[in-house]
DNA sequence: CTGAAAGCGCTAACAC
DNA sequence: GTGTTAGCGCTTTCAG
């Protein structure tokens, strides 16, 4: 109807096609249901009910409106509709770093979960600084998301109180939340470490190195306490300077394995329990090294915590305490959506089990 | 209605403070601009001008609102910030899967790229099928990212078409788009491919077998003409029993190399090149199966597409045509800002190199 | 079956 | 410095 050959371009509402300097008509903004409603002849709210598949439109009429929309190039603006409706159909996570396969995997399953009900998923990471987790976490409030999934790097979430009293659904995940309530799904991290170090003493070994995280963390300090309680079970005394703190990294991870294993350690280890998949990889690379360097005399028993790939080819194969990155991704998200459908009752705390996976490295005896 | 003891609610505006049955006050709904003005008493764009740090406003009267803010747990609606000004300040990214790890590394480094912008990201997984595609970048769309990131799993993009005509900034990574014209990132697959066959090749290697992905997709089908390519130079001629593409099933796998190795192979080959991630820790892993089964005869050598972690730990450690999935996504997400912050040129591709690492399954001789 | 009017919470443009 | 008004694009309510 407009767009004729002389008639002058239509002077009503800001147009969202315009002329260019000697172009043809080109779009610039973009069509809303207004715009579709003038192009179909058809009311505002028709257009609505259209795109929204609502019963009660004219089989004709609907079809005026697909041309409309068609040739327009019309998409919904959600934002606009979120604005009225209030349900952002997105939920939030924050981890620590999407990249590490652990988390990568856990967003997969929330992913899924959240496609079936017909959510997007906004991920952040937070490089594990309190400060980034508030940031991020905030920063998907403002945005409305419906619901939101923490793996807490903080250690108050005091700050996330306004958002819950608001009726924000919020789940954590893999660590729990401190000062607030909150649904939460864990690892039974201090039961896998204390099976994987009785697993190493069953096997006759009584010196048994720990090479973990920052205590600061949660899972660090649960999976210590495995590792304590198994040991002091055995009656198996335990020399602190066999427990190792702190990040993976290489050179580190070198002058701890030389005093623990020796050569010359005044007090060596026969096996060991890395709480964590990063410093196992690293402590495997630095057996490695070392194996490639020194005496070609076996290296020490070895069960990680948290199962990665490519542990069933290395030889020996690694024995490790799985956990269940999927399901821990699966649960949270599936608690998230039963809130968000109404459900209403106290938080809850659901802790996943973890499980042995033998596969050579910590079924091999103290060498003599 | 409001079942309250004795006095009938507070009229005034819908409130956000309600009195619930013989509870306390308690929140419903969230606070807004409007709602801290008046707590504040001041006006709504005052409350506004505190709020996005704008000048202008006396620090007495700032303090009073922001005293109103915390009292209120306000947060800025950032949907309706967004309908007025039209920016989202989010991007979006699919890809065929996050818990992949090339794209979970990809996915990291865009999301560092976003956040040094200040945006948030939206990720969506496509599982490479063209209709999760279509389905989950127009859902982008209509929450009107800013902009779009896509390892396209699609034949035809003309669906974005609208979208890139209304403004909406987009790149497409790993793959290039068919159909329409944006920026893209790629990998040279196939100097990649032709590099590592070559290597074989070097080591006195003929004949070569072939395991890639389906043809359909676009890596896929650069890595064989890369295949292709050094073996002509070589005047190396191509059994093309040697090819093998699809997913890489375990039991494919087992038939396939049973074929190409032997026993009873009537043409085996003495090194394989496996085109991507999944397929050589898939040949890996049936390579191990063989040689605890069989007889211990030296495996053939190998060379596969991509790096992937622990690959230096294996025996032998697996030689690989690295690529750069950090490098691929933060270079996408570069561009795509570039674009955002007002960049206007004809849509560019940017081809990234790769990196062949010897590290010894691909430097042994052919086998006598 | 269809449409007109109001308003979600915010910011842009302009008063005061 | 501060407040007032209009309106972003949609859904809700209610009238035809």
């Amino acid at each position: 109807m407009h767009s004729g050959a002389t008639a002058p371009p239509p002077a009503d509402r800001a147009g969202w096609e315009r002329r260019v300097a000697d172009g043809p008509r080109i779009r610039v903004g973009r069509p809303t249901m207004n715009d579709v409603a003038a192009r179909a002849g058809v009311g505002l709210k028709t257009v609505s009910r259209v795109v929204n598949g609502e019963p009660g439109v004219l089989p004709s009429t609907a079809a005026l409106v697909r041309r409309a929309i068609d040739e327009l190039g019309f998409r919904r603006n959600d934002s606009a509709r979120q604005l009225r409706t209030g349900r952002t159909a997105g939920i939030g996570l924050v981890l620590e770093d999407v990249a590490d396969p652990f988390y990568s995997l856990l967003t997969g399953a929330v992913e899924e979960v959240a496609h079936a009900h017909g959510s997007l998923l906004f991920s952040a990471s937070s490089q594990d600084d309190p400060r980034l987790e508030a940031e991020m976490a905030l920063a998907l409030c403002a945005r409305r998301v419906d619901g939101l999934i923490i793996v807490p790097a903080a250690q108050d979430h005091g700050y996330l109180a306004p958002e819950v009293d608001a009726g924000l659904a919020m789940v954590f995940a893999d660590r729990p939340p401190v000062n607030l309530a909150a649904d939460t799904v864990l690892v039974d991290n201090a039961a896998g470490a204390r099976q994987g170090v009785a697993h190493l003493l069953g096997h006759g070994h009584r010196r048994i190195g720990y090479l973990g995280d920052s205590a600061r963390i949660y899972t660090s300090e649960q999976r210590l306490l495995g590792y304590r309680a198994a040991m002091a079970e055995a009656a198996a005394p335990v020399d602190e300077s066999w427990i190792t703190l702190g990040a993976p990294e290489p050179h580190l991870v070198r002058s701890t394995l030389s005093r623990l294993l020796g050569p010359g350690a005044h007090s060596p280890v026969t096996a060991l329990f890395t709480a964590n998949n990063r410093v196992t990889v690293a402590v495997l690379r630095e057996l490695a090294r070392r194996s490639r360097a020194g005496p070609d005399e076996p290296g020490p028993a070895l069960v990680g915590f948290d199962d990665f790939e490519l542990a069933d080819l290395l030889s020996p194969a690694v024995t490790v305490v799985a956990q269940d990155p999927v399901g821990l991704g699966r649960t949270s998200a599936e608690l998230l959506f039963a809130r968000l459908s109404g459900q209403d009752a106290p938080p809850r705390t659901v802790t996943l089990p973890t499980v042995l996976v033998q596969r050579g490295s910590g079924e091999v005896p103290p060498r003599a």
